[in-house]
DNA sequence: TCATATCGGACTCAACCGGTCCGTTACTAG
DNA sequence: CTAGTAACGGACCGGTTGAGTCCGATATGA
């Protein structure tokens, strides 16, 4: 479980890459892909699923290429791996995608949609500013949280 | 991501069950796997892997099953679900099992690896009472839980 | 106009997962 | 003591999915 798939975790690395670039640079996927040793006719595909997300801006042509469409500190974590995650839930029977039969009786939907809810809203709050600085970001914290969010899994909001 | 395997739901559904019956109530595989439309033979692998990790107790013989080994607020979420999932982490950089060449250089290791701590923390503290009466779960909390422990991802610990 | 880059469909191969089958072992009711 | 019952666990199988490749099409800047 958990486990995010060998794209996202290349668009992850792509993003970090990019964001520690100068800020309007850059990057083809040559470059990127020999740079961060990735194959790179899939890391092309990758760069194309976040172009078409709205993370990337790219330019065709001779000394083109990709760059960031915003600063990371406003890409979240969800933005980037949304799109090579078809199944973003953890049981079957959240996701519209899955066969899960017991649609109505099912007796872990309940339960489990709490703590769905409670991660999503967590993968939320994280921005990519992070992968770009891990240990400032964990001393501030998220810029676009308030103090009052500041629950846990399982206490009353 | 996020997607529990087909017998961790079996586990979850399985657990559920029997913390809804008496204490110490024995149920044998056929009856759970009639009663909560679950393949046998399929059913008879969860429990006993859930045997051996010391959840279950079996007896054998006629009027033989399975038994909860401990009430189902002592059983945490991650027990349930671990022998069923060989890799529990975000990137391939952490769990032993997978072959991240990059194991130096990794640039998704750092942050990735606050990310991951944090979530175990959250379902180290989540019991299978949550699956048993969510409600009550929810707004009395987690029982083994001190109020200290009320940080929220990427604020200061 | 040519080299360069993105674009995107089609395809292959291997691993994994859900599910099944079947023989073995152990225990208990009668 | 015996027959039936239930856990035990290895072997197997087919479908799906995911990583990675190949290649032609399209756009664009030098």
């Amino acid at each position: 479980m958990f486990k995010v798939s060998r794209k996202s975790e290349y668009a992850l690395m792509a993003i970090q890459h990019m964001a520690r670039l100068a800020p309007d640079a850059v990057v083809s996927v040559a470059d990127l892909a020999a740079q961060e040793d990735i194959p790179a006719d899939l890391l092309a595909k990758v760069l194309q699923g976040l172009k078409r997300a709205g993370l990337l801006i790219a330019s065709k042509g001779a000394g083109g290429g990709y760059r960031l469409a915003r600063p990371a500190g406003e890409i979240r974590f969800l933005e980037v791996v949304r799109p090579f995650e078809e199944q973003i839930a953890v049981v079957s029977c959240h996701s519209p995608v899955t066969d899960c039969q017991r649609t109505d009786a099912c007796s872990l939907r309940d339960p489990m949609s709490v703590l769905n809810a409670y991660l999503m809203r967590q993968f939320e709050q994280m921005t990519m500013e992070l992968f770009v600085s891990p240990h400032t970001w964990l001393t501030t914290g998220p810029r676009t949280t308030t103090p009052a969010e500041a629950t846990s899994l399982g206490r009353r909001a």
